[in-house]
DNA sequence: CGGGCAGTCTTGCCAGTGGCAAGTTACGAT
DNA sequence: ATCGTAACTTGCCACTGGCAAGACTGCCCG
């Protein structure tokens, strides 16, 4: 995905002191204007990108991306649904798996789907920061898009999926179940958007995601067992 | 709060139609700017906002913001520190009051510090959206700014505070405490910022924040005793 | 009372941006 | 081979944030 071979120079002009003879088609522009989205929103932040800077990386002309996209937020919107899909596999693959985390006497809880959700939801925003600053953090998205809204009802279905796997007291349908994923979609996103936005204590940050998402989630399990007057 | 009043022309030049006899002086501007600032993020969101539109509604010259605020990202500091201070009093007043929230059976452990400051937070951001935004969510704010810190550490102290009225079985300083009050607050701001965001049901976002903080923490919790094989 | 000074605000400029329109190039179907 | 069409470019527009230089005005000190 490093790009660079996707578009060899078919035809080499005569000199070899091409500047930039490159051909007039580039053959996979919109992937490679992808990676550049992605370049661009790592090295300077979402909130810094150019849809100017992003054609220059690519090589092509300012009004290129247009022709494919539309406009700026068309770009960002093909570049979140990547995300969505690609966070909505991994999640997929957490649940499924019955990996166990490490970490602390509470982490056992974590064992469950649900827990195996929540590393996953927070291990992807801290290895694709990028991508989930322009998922969540960008008000310029065609929400309205129907590859983006599709990729993200997949991810939401991996979301309810888990909490009914440890609420099977729930039907389907129950308001519960709905309250329950919302409080769990909540935990596990604000504590990715905490930790991006550098707003998490640095020994929190300086963990593996998985061994900081156990250690908040069972340290505020325990607060809620307190509260609730029970013994963890 | 709704500026207009601020200025008062002193001097009216002889005739009524005025156009746009406004003193050279404005009297107020710095505040009037961030009024400027509260309206035009609520009407086009914040990644929007424009410093010559700010201007334009303040009625003075689009440089004149630099003067007192330095450039865009001094505005927007700014902005955000009012908001800082104002969640750490809502927080503050929350904590220390005991009205009770309604709402169904498991809410009752909302009675408590945690749950009323967890309503507060909530609750600033539904009401103070604009606020809320410039503060998590835009990325040209100078963090660096002493004012800014004083009030983001004044705003976490009453978070820790609430944490530590529950976890009482913790000393301060005590590790476990840090990452209770990370969980609780990553619930708490995901929450908030899923609303605002739009991505929460409608079902959930049609209630008032008070009931539907307490539906989601409730059903989460309830969910955590579940996994953990305890009884709610 | 008056003169200068410092802070406030304006005008004018610059490079850079996103989007549009019109033109140019090259591929591929026929 | 030709022609239609998709891919890309050039050139332009209004707009933005920031800077420099100038204009206005309240206030302090004589």
């Amino acid at each position: 995905m490093l790009l660079g071979g996707t578009m060899s120079r078919p035809r080499a002009e005569e000199q070899s002191m091409v500047t930039d003879e490159r051909p007039y088609h580039h053959g996979d522009l919109p992937s490679a204007l992808l990676v550049a989205v992605e370049e661009c929103v790592r090295e300077r932040g979402a909130a810094a990108l150019t849809l100017r800077e992003v054609a220059r990386r690519a090589g092509v002309s300012h009004a290129a991306p247009a022709h494919h996209f539309g406009d700026k937020a068309g770009l960002l919107t093909a570049y979140a649904t990547q995300g969505l899909s690609d966070m909505a596999a991994r999640m997929a693959a957490a649940r499924a798996s019955g990996v166990e985390v490490s970490g602390r006497e509470a982490v056992r809880r974590l064992a469950d789907p649900l827990g195996r959700l929540a590393v996953a939801y927070v291990t992807f925003a801290v290895e694709e920061p990028a991508r989930f600053a322009v998922m969540f953090g960008s008000e310029q998205l065609h929400t309205d898009d129907p590859r983006y809204q599709a990729a993200a009802e997949s991810a939401l279905a991996e979301l309810y999926g888990a909490v009914q796997d440890v609420r099977t007291d729930l039907a389907p349908g129950d308001p519960e179940l709905l309250h329950a994923a919302t409080g769990a979609w909540a935990v596990v996103h604000g504590f990715a958007s905490l930790w991006l936005a550098g707003h998490l204590d640095e020994s929190v940050t300086s963990t593996s995601a998985e061994q900081a998402t156990a250690a908040a989630l069972g340290a505020f399990g325990s607060t809620l067992f307190a509260a609730a007057g029970l013994e963890p």
